[in-house]
DNA sequence: GTTGTGACTACCA
DNA sequence: ATGGTAGCCACAA
């Protein structure tokens, strides 16, 4: 198992893959959300770019990132996608009609978790 | 150097 | 609801 900081030198991903690897279990949040916390605000597309540049490593809850509209973004050429609906439901993430209800799965660091 | 692309988003018609 | 546009910007060609 490589170490993120061994293998991620670019401060800006690397500070969304911390920021990934705070999202409680059974919480989801925003690549918008991701690139606020991790303190660059605007820049949700390069959140994506970043997941993209790990996939299986690190043990990061990836799957807990989706996009604005509460649903998994889809992933060109790759069925990713349709795992990351498996993990979600095993963290008894509910889906109501393909999308995930943000008012309640959202994470929210103010709150008392992690 | 320039161009095209993309696990994004907000806004507007 | 759907579709276009404009910001965003690292990365690969």
């Amino acid at each position: 198992m490589k170490q993120l900081h061994q293998t991620v030198d670019n401060p800006m991903r690397r500070a969304f893959y911390e920021t990934v690897a705070r999202i409680p279990y059974g919480k989801v949040a925003t690549y918008g959300q991701v690139a606020i916390l991790a303190g660059y605000p605007g820049r949700a597309r390069q959140v994506g770019y970043a997941l993209a540049g790990m996939c299986e490593e690190w043990d990061l809850p990836w799957h807990r990132i989706i996009n604005a509209q509460g649903k998994v973004s889809p992933r060109t050429g790759s069925k990713f996608h349709l795992f990351q609906y498996e993990l979600l439901a095993g963290e008894g993430v509910a889906f109501a009609n393909n999308s995930i209800d943000l008012n309640i799965y959202r994470w929210d660091p103010e709150e008392a978790d992690e």
